[in-house]
DNA sequence: ATGGTGGCTGTGCCA
């Protein structure tokens, strides 16, 4: 354990978020209303479909917020910001090491004693899609370099949009899913493979089943709670040790030309002042 | 009803 402070250190509430946006540059006045409601210390962002330099750090910090980013043209593209009253992030990391891959989906850094790693996990399509095989290839690498992290630090957060419905109960109809993308064996297994490393599913093991995070544009999915649980907050054991809460907030996803997700926010006790 | 909507691109791709 590289970054472990010394066992008397303190702890201090800390509270982190993920939401998948749908494009930061049509969200970013949500975003921004809803970091001066809600003020989490760090915030995970998926599917920005900006390149860096077309986001407005301006914004964000009359927010109260910086940025660390790693965005792409269209597609993909992840970020994390923190409170600026927040230590500066060290041991920046973008990527996955070893896994040559040309969309950006992962974003790590460390605030204090405290690892925050980010990612956009792959759609994925279809089981029968070359899509569905990259997305298997990427777990398989992304599960591999979580287990060094996991190594390294002993206060880690993985946030994100997993693409990943982990059980039955994460799904408004099981049946219509089973054996879709989203639902498979292969993908349910890769989230358990993360869990194995000693981290916990802090909204799936606190919030009643039917707790979805996305419902899809068509077919009003929203006013019908048609939805699936997968963007999560996963906490290493130590930090799940320790009195938290986690939850969805479903009140962006009303909001007039929403992203198709809804925030999570965790909130728990880390060793660092946030 | 293999549909529907949304974002970005460029007359389709991705989710």
């Amino acid at each position: 354990m590289t970054d472990t402070p010394s066992p008397a250190a303190a702890h201090a509430p800390f509270s982190i978020a993920s939401w998948n946006v749908n494009s930061l540059n049509v969200r970013l006045p949500q975003v921004c209303d809803w970091l001066a409601t809600e003020r989490p210390s760090v915030v995970g962002l998926q599917e920005l479909k900006q390149v860096n330099e077309a986001v407005n750090l301006d914004a964000l910090a009359a927010a109260g917020y910086r940025a660390l980013l790693n965005g792409q043209k269209t597609y993909n593209g992840v970020a994390l910001l923190y409170r600026q009253d927040l230590p500066e992030p060290t041991d920046v990391c973008v990527d996955i090491p070893q896994f040559d891959d040309p969309q950006r989906r992962v974003i790590a850094a460390s605030f204090g004693g405290l690892r925050v790693i980010n990612a956009y996990v792959v759609n994925g399509e279809a089981l029968d899609s070359d899509k569905f095989a990259y997305k298997l290839r990427w777990l398989a690498a992304f599960v591999d370099w979580l287990r060094a992290e996991r190594a390294a630090h002993e206060h880690l957060v993985l946030t994100g949009d997993f693409n990943i419905a982990p059980t039955d109960a994460d799904v408004y109809d099981p049946a219509a899913w089973q054996n879709s993308v989203l639902c498979s064996p292969a993908e349910r297994q890769a989230f358990n493979d993360l869990l194995a490393l000693g981290l916990v599913d802090t909204l799936g093991r606190t919030a009643p089943p039917g707790s979805f995070t996305w419902w899809d544009y068509r077919a009003a999915g929203f006013r019908r709670n048609l939805g699936l649980r997968i963007d999560h907050i996963l906490v290493s054991d130590a930090l799940a040790a320790q009195a938290w809460t986690c939850r969805v907030d479903k009140t962006p996803r009303g909001w007039e030309r929403p992203s198709d997700h809804a925030p999570v926010i965790w909130q728990g006790m880390a060793p660092v002042p946030g």
